[in-house]
DNA sequence: GAGTTATATCGTAATATTGCAATATAAAGA
DNA sequence: TCTTTATATTGCAATATTACGATATAACTC
């Protein structure tokens, strides 16, 4: 097979995955926190910063948009990213209810 | 080619994406809800409770685990897995930082 | 328009993931 | 010990991901 089987979930488990699965490469990261870090959001310089050729570095650009983690201007010949803040708020939202939840049971079992 | 260039990312950046690569899957993502929401963390309900077979399950599980995010205690024939507090404070503390920062640096560009 | 610069897309090889049937393992009970 | 129950492992087919050279596109500059 091979196939996720993404029908039997419901769509926030799915919608999370799909942010998580953008996020669950380092190269991705590493662009998620320059764009965070740095002034800058200009695509060559993410390529200057990363370890990767430009190919990769614009399929890993692409990969995370896809997702919704980040947006991307154009700005003549350049293209700016930048990290799209209601995605992140999602997923900060998510894990903060996640450890609440957590700390509420603690010492239920295991 | 095919393999993730880990070595060129810094430590910390390898361990995020391990964990998000592992959160990654609708199923992974049901698991984790799961284990948060029920009193039960016994092997045998997860397997019940999702659409997959019981290999398939098993495996999820094995890759949460190997993310650190679950541990498993075995009980007799049964196992009883748990969310490991520890990572997902540290997913979200992760979270909550990059959010504080986006919000000093709003409106920097884009 | 020709050349330059910045980014995206295509094509492809290497590798990883997903899912499950079949089977193995390991503990509990008869 | 034999059986049952619960979970893990193996093996494999289908598909997805990663990386990059080659090439395309698109907007500036002259």
């Amino acid at each position: 097979m091979g196939v996720t089987k993404t029908e039997h979930f419901t769509e926030n488990q799915n919608q999370i995955a799909i942010m998580m699965k953008a996020l669950g490469h380092p190269a991705r990261i590493a662009i998620m926190e320059f764009l965070m870090k740095s002034d800058s959001c200009i695509c060559g310089d993410i390529v200057a910063e990363l370890p990767l050729a430009q190919p990769t570095v614009s399929q890993h650009l692409k990969e995370l948009k896809n997702a919704g983690l980040i947006k991307g201007n154009v700005e003549g010949t350049a293209v700016c990213y930048c990290i799209d803040e209601n995605a992140l708020e999602v997923l900060q939202l998510y894990f903060a209810g996640m450890s609440s939840n957590l700390e509420k049971q603690r010492n239920k079992c295991c």
